[in-house]
DNA sequence: AGAACTTTCGCGCCTACA
DNA sequence: TGTAGGCGCGAAAGTTCT
């Protein structure tokens, strides 16, 4: 082969292409002469050869290079075993397999996973278990208020435990005025009483509380509809005593009965109340934890629009309604 | 990074792997260090990395080559698109498709493949219009002496034309002593009358060869077998004019009718000897035209071994049986 | 903006090997 | 006695630090 000690000449006008940056134009870049942009030639070379079958020569005069670059090229593919020497100077395309990176890897990820789910249906499994179990023997299917002060989640939030029949029916519908800290929430019930147990955060102003529902009760009994202003801000950021007795506030509202405020909270709940109070994660966003709480609580019905209409029906006849709104 | 200006250091103990022809133990070829053996390393390395990731600097380290070398590997595989410069020092492996080399060669192939088949139908098809026609007016369904001595094929050879029923069967046997000058060939039919006709070379001694049928049929009637010693360089080689009266040897075996040698080809030949007669190849090997002959003239018993016997039982009931024999 | 490094890699010298 | 191809120099291209 030819030996050049310094021939500035091969690098004469190139035909005018470079993918990154060429700026100028008689300026080429090194990427003009580059060994990646020379294999996609030789490739593309090797595509519209018959037979994927290449000379070296005829390629490295083709694409104008020095043949010890072709070298390059071909030596780096029969290293992965797309290409082959098939004699001197001939090169011949070898479709076939890749050699398959990472499949190993593939494979492990996919046996990770399968054990993921194996432990998720476990779970599962388990609870389905525990909750059966429990569902039969109730004695001690209950929570503290405690128990409920102890969720961490529930620390800076005021919360309200909800007694009601298994077909209540509860709405929190999306306020107009979304991410205002106004939250209005629908209940009903068919056949028993509601009762709303409020569960102020320690020390903070628990009466003040108390004495808004009771207010808002009263008053908005004769309405139909029962609701009270409550500052979300009203529970108490500063963490206290856990242990202290139990302090909350219980609405029992029936047509026939007087609204009343208890202390204690009622020693069994129903099961889907306790899975709703229990079922939770450790998340300190307000926005996620009461879309949660939203999507927990709300059951079958989506009909919920009618709601006010069917209020004002159904009220003497015995349906039990709460309505609740704060900002 | 680290400039060596000869640093035979690197060249060290080579960990011993070499694949063609590393005789020595401390002696290490240029293959050790070659690069496709290094593109191999590199894809092993490539695949027990966790997503195919690469950092060019442990690859350098633990393939134990300069950093140069790993560039010539990243930037050919790059060119073809099956790696990815991730980040600086960092590569990752890009499985996808090949550049699926010579596709449209394969397609320009098939498309030929194609055309090809579609152009053999047309002629199956125009072969087929072609021959319901021929059958429907046979006015002009023969062939004349002439006709057969055009045929190049047959030139040199001795042809005979068999005129026989269409469920008449001939066999060829594969003789004992394969590849000498000897041919066998029976023929029965079971309804109709079989009729050959001799056409020799011209010049040639044809009265010898009829009389030699003439002679044969006449003499092995009375065995039920008919055959006649026959040199098969008995056609003459010295092509003369073709047009000459036709001369040909007829023998019509029949238990009741005498043999009798006619001159003149008759005026009608079946559908199927018409085919066997015409469709020729210009082939001059002779043993590709007898074996061409042996296949197109067999019908459909294979059970020709039982010939003989039947033979016997049924020639007096009134079927047609010749037997030929040349040497 | 540009000095000071680092990384990338074109290029062709030079030799192992046939 | 060439060809095939290892090998590393030194410059271009990128980064980081003034």
């Amino acid at each position: 082969m030819m030996r050049l000690k310094h021939q500035s000449l091969q690098k004469k006008m190139r035909t005018v292409s470079s993918s990154p940056v060429s700026k100028g134009k008689g300026t080429f870049t090194r990427y003009d002469t580059s060994l990646g942009l020379l294999t996609k030639k030789f490739v593309g070379l090797l595509k519209c050869s018959p037979r994927g079958v290449v000379d070296l020569n005829v390629a490295s005069e083709q694409l104008e290079v020095q043949k010890r670059r072709i070298y390059d090229i071909t030596n780096v593919l029969e290293g992965i075993g797309i290409l082959e020497k098939k004699s001197k100077n001939n090169i011949q395309w070898r479709g076939g397999q890749m050699p398959e990176v990472s499949r190993h890897e593939i494979q492990s990820e996919l046996d990770e996973l399968n054990e993921q789910e194996r432990i998720l249906d476990q779970l599962i499994q388990n609870t389905e278990t525990d909750l059966r179990q429990m569902n039969e023997d109730k004695r001690h299917a209950y929570i503290t208020y405690q128990d409920l002060r102890t969720v961490p989640a529930y620390k800076k939030q005021t919360v309200m435990v909800i007694k009601a029949p298994p077909e209540a029916h509860l709405k929190v519908p999306q306020t107009n005025e979304d991410a205002k800290k106004k939250y209005v929430m629908h209940m009903k019930s068919d056949h028993g009483e509601i009762e709303v147990f409020l569960c102020p955060g320690d020390g903070s102003n628990i009466k003040q509380e108390t004495e808004r529902i009771k207010k808002s009760l009263s008053e908005k009994r004769k309405v139909n509809n029962i609701s009270t202003n409550l500052s979300m801000s009203a529970a108490s950021s500063s963490g206290a005593s856990n242990s202290k007795p139990m302090s909350a506030c219980t609405a029992h509202i029936q047509p026939s009965t007087s609204s009343e405020v208890s202390g204690i909270l009622p020693h069994s709940l129903d099961l889907a109340q306790l899975q709703m109070l229990t079922n939770y994660e450790p998340i300190s966003e307000e926005s996620t934890v009461s879309r949660r709480l939203r999507n927990a609580l709300i059951s079958e019905a989506d009909d919920f629009n009618n709601y006010q209409l069917q209020t004002e029906d159904q009220h003497s006849s015995g349906k039990i309604i709460f309505d609740y709104l704060a900002c």
